[in-house]
DNA sequence: CCATATTAGTTGAAAATGTAACTAACAAGG
DNA sequence: CCTTGTTAGTTACATTTTCAACTAATATGG
């Protein structure tokens, strides 16, 4: 029997936000797991370099809201599988610009597509209303209070 | 210089599920993790039983889509913590119905206080409407195609 | 300058997760 | 019965993540 006060699982945003994103997750990876043995963070800094161009690695960090020791082992990850290079900047040597190579660039290009094409058939399922909804709900809770 | 075909990263629907997903969880987590030290399964399971009453291990992993490992490591350390006790279903002998101990109970009300307090600060935030777009749309995601 | 603090990034160990192989119990067909 | 298959759950091992400590470079305040 449910007070008022009481919580009904599966009403709790929380736990409907993280299903929901295992659940998609679970649906897109294998496009960057199966042909190209990337990891999920290496999926996002190859994205966010070929999205807005050269970045340091502190920089990816902030905008992806991923920590500095899963970053650093995704750059190198990168780099072994030679889709990304970086260059000591002269100015401040602690920092070093990451860029694509033409084989990341590839990579990107492709897994780019692919990911148009998933969030394509999301939106034909959901329909475009609620997608507007939904994405500017998600980017309110991203941001916490 | 964004195509008609290619993503833009921003707009990426299983990347804002997961950003949103994480900044949620992580602002939820200190509830049971602080107080109760547990992970994330711990605590869904623990709650599996308080809403839904006693279940098997097989039953909480269905309905919560988790992996049995998890689930099994799961329930032996709420075993540990005497949140949880199981026992053992004569009429077949491979399950093993888990209900809550006292203490178990215990840990769960006022875990699902602070739950149902959180997720009204959410509603708050967002709206009641969108509130309710958000929640139909993620129950849609939930379960792939 | 020089001591101290901060910042970017790395590394090693510990914790957690995922995968696969396993056990034990039951089911079903011959 | 008895072989074969399935199911619930566990365990061992590899991979991944997290945490804490570390290095190297730069900034800052006296």
């Amino acid at each position: 029997m449910l007070t008022s006060t009481e919580m009904d699982l599966s009403n709790f945003l929380p736990y409907l936000l993280n299903q929901a994103a295992d659940a998609q997750g679970a649906a897109f990876s294998p496009s960057y797991k199966d042909r190209y043995s990337m990891l999920q963070t290496e999926w996002r800094i190859l994205f966010h370099l070929g999205q807005y161009g050269d970045l340091t690695a502190k920089q990816i960090c902030d905008r992806a809201h991923i920590h500095k020791t899963k970053a650093s082992r995704g750059v190198s990850a990168l780099e072994d599988k030679r889709f990304v290079v970086r260059e000591e900047v002269a100015k401040d040597r602690r920092h070093a610009l990451l860029s694509l190579t033409a084989t990341g660039r590839a990579a990107y290009d492709d897994l780019s597509l692919a990911a148009a094409q998933f969030d394509r058939k999301l939106k034909e399922r959901l329909g475009g209303d609620d997608v507007q909804t939904l994405k500017r709900c998600l980017r309110a809770l991203m941001k916490n209070p």
